[in-house]
DNA sequence: AGGAATTGTGGGAAAAAGTGGGTAATTGTG
DNA sequence: CACAATTACCCACTTTTTCCCACAATTCCT
């Protein structure tokens, strides 16, 4: 499982270094071939290693065409995914169209996120997370609920 | 379960000594592989052995991505989350990020917190040790209803 | 109290990772 | 088919991290 934060930063050609931590596993397990996608729920991007994309998609594969938001949540995953591989420096290159979907620019961000990573503009991240301390932190606002279930 | 107060600094490089009375638990439970995260509820860092991790990251796995609130939780808890491994002097190495956000500088507080350590700013602790105690000993203030249940 | 072992602290140097850019190959387009 | 745009591959430089060593402070033991 992927885990962890990482300031990357994207060179002028739309390249951004996997952190070496992880790249030793994308070889093994999924010969340093990944698929970039966009992440509906947030302006952001995800990166699977091509076996866990591959669950992915049979997932989408089984979603009814009838129901409007699963035909577009296909629409949206599989239309945007991208293969690509990590060249010699343990670097992707992020197509210009999920670039600006994600609005990334020289700062980014690049989390673990279990079985995939998400890929953030660092101003929108850093945004998300303040807002979501704030509300975490605010003794008169809503409790954070998913946090109570963990017991931590 | 860990417990019990230490005083430890930082240094330059952002290295942190685990008090000696954990290390060999550490090493046998852990093999010295550790998890840094931060503590949303206050501006602090939590630091799991990494069995004790898992666990939590298995609560995590199965939070809804649909669900705003659980979505962010995961994002932040599982985006932060670091490893990190005891050096040959039963040192960690706290990432910047982490640093900044538990505003950690040289003097730092380091509390046995059960299943986990808590890492505090000593100036921020003192300032919330206070503070609560302050609240609980004050009569016309909001007692801690939590305390009366414990027959401490 | 003195000496030895352990713990806490700091820093230098080697290695690795991150970053940037030039050039050749490939792709797509008119 | 030629041209432009994009991508792949290579090399060079900078920054960060890791590993190792040294010494100070504390504790423990005799």
């Amino acid at each position: 499982m992927f885990r962890g934060f990482s300031s990357v930063s994207l060179d002028s050609k739309g390249r951004l270094a996997i952190p070496s931590r992880f790249r030793e596993r994308l070889m093994e397990n999924a010969g340093g071939c990944l698929v970039q996608t966009l992440n509906p729920l947030d302006r952001s991007l995800w990166l699977y290693p091509l076996p866990e994309w591959d669950l992915i998609e049979e997932k989408l594969a089984v979603l009814s065409d009838f129901d409007k938001q699963s035909r577009r949540a296909k629409q949206m995953m599989r239309g945007y995914a991208t293969d690509c591989q990590l060249d010699s420096h343990g670097r992707i290159l992020v197509p210009a169209e999920l670039r600006a979907y994600a609005r990334l620019d020289k700062q980014a961000i690049i989390l673990g996120q279990g079985n995939k990573f998400e890929i953030w503009n660092r101003g929108s991240w850093e945004e998300q997370r303040d807002h979501w301390l704030g509300m975490v932190g605010d003794e008169e606002g809503t409790p954070a609920e998913a946090l109570q279930s963990l017991s931590l």
